[in-house]
DNA sequence: CGGATGCCTTGATATGAATCAACATAATAG
DNA sequence: CTATTATGTTGATTCATATCAAGGCATCCG
């Protein structure tokens, strides 16, 4: 059997102002290092993790894009989160050592493991590491916190309106355009995001354009009016 | 300044194996004591900590119950999910450093402070209470994902079936009946956690009820089939 | 190059839940 | 004990989104 992991370092990864605290001395950084082994491409449409499979390691993005969903016993599924570069997958699988949800790439991606049981036992030395692993899992309930307040309280267009801004300020954390983004996921991925159907993401996406607020070119969209978004979020009526 | 604390000791406490580690020795035990302290009753309708607070505790409920709930800028707002004994508040504060939903007693509540530093510090001595943390987020993370299944993708009846059957579910582990129950919401926040208005859960209790498969009076509830509702979770056709 | 496939758009119609409204019952306060 | 308020039920109607259906446009592959 082949090892497939790749050293790497964290110490000159540009990603890991992202994934990792920062102001960890040259030391700290090292011990960090030795852990992280890297992962060959995951290619579009595999997956990373499955539901029911062992719980070993959390894995960071270095590259291209995940998505994260749950089955029902009857095969409805919900995809319960989209991932990019720097962020951190696997939380799930906590609890009860094994994972509950699937990790699919959405596009080839490349991914640092991280075992876990190495990141508790570095943890409990390393002060700063230990608030980070705090930090990002409370990150993660906050988030939801955030999608529940979506799936429960709003409309199909604050929804999207949502989902485009959230997209777009990730994006931009990691330096690409305010206003330009490539989604990576299909009409359909998203609908179950949102808890929408695709043909309804379809016609919010062409409702957007006519009124001006976004222009799509298939999974090109270039955002208009951020602010007329922004309000749609915000402070649209209650009906 | 009265100082309301009241020492405790988790290790007479009935509910610890609900929200401790298992297995700590005596002298771990008596370490985890010393950082617990008892906060007068929470009275019924009153907040624990609101949005916008200052982060410093995690919160371990000993008796009664309460609601969190995000509020958007408008006003909305979501619950995003009942506590009762046992159950630990207060993880969405860590990542900011302030709280970022409200926790409202729903009936006259007790609660154990524990101060997340001194969490810290033992957690990074005491691996099983540092592993116990983790598992208490990721099991945090792992109900809302079942949120966002119910949200994104139930209907009315499924979904309030799924809350009922988590309920009683959550009740019967601390010794009470697995098929009466009282409810300690309005049908107004089972509506606000579910996504529906509280006159579709009411007409949704109706339902059940004159479907036989529960038996409904005021609060009270008296599950008879719960068989029946268990399918309409897992198994229903997804229209 | 042509056909197949996956993804997306748009239209027509159906439907589940929201909304509006009235009333009933229980809890609370005076 | 009665008035008042909060909570819950039920009915009629509306509305947002799902569903069903057809067609279009890219992309892939033989």
């Amino acid at each position: 059997m082949i090892n497939h992991s790749i050293k790497v370092a964290c110490s000159n990864c540009n990603l890991r102002d992202l994934c990792m605290p920062i102001g960890l001395s040259a030391e700290e950084l090292m011990r960090v290092d030795e852990l992280v082994t890297r992962r060959p491409i995951i290619k579009r449409g595999t997956t990373l993790f499955r539901n029911g499979e062992k719980f070993s390691s959390l894995y960071a993005i270095r590259s291209g894009f995940f998505k994260t969903s749950v089955t029902t016993e009857d095969g409805r599924d919900q995809v319960t989160g989209f991932q990019m570069a720097g962020e951190i997958m696997g939380l799930d699988g906590i609890v009860n050592d094994h994972h509950t949800c699937d990790a699919i790439a959405i596009e080839d991606a490349e991914v640092c493991v991280l075992p876990f049981e190495r990141i508790e036992e570095i943890s409990r030395e390393v002060k700063a590491l230990q608030h980070h692993v705090h930090k990002i899992m409370s990150r993660e309930i906050v988030r939801e916190h955030g999608v529940m307040l979506l799936l429960g309280n709003m409309r199909a267009e604050e929804r999207l309106a949502a989902f485009l801004l959230n997209l777009v300020q990730r994006l931009h954390a990691r330096g690409f355009s305010q206003s330009d983004l490539v989604l990576r996921m299909t009409r359909e991925e998203i609908g179950s995001y949102l808890g929408l159907t695709l043909e309804t993401v379809s016609r919010t996406f062409s409702k957007f354009a006519d009124d001006g607020l976004i222009a799509v070119n298939q999974r090109h969209i270039h955002i208009q009016n951020a602010d007329a978004l922004k309000r749609m979020v915000n402070l649209q009526e209650c009906h």
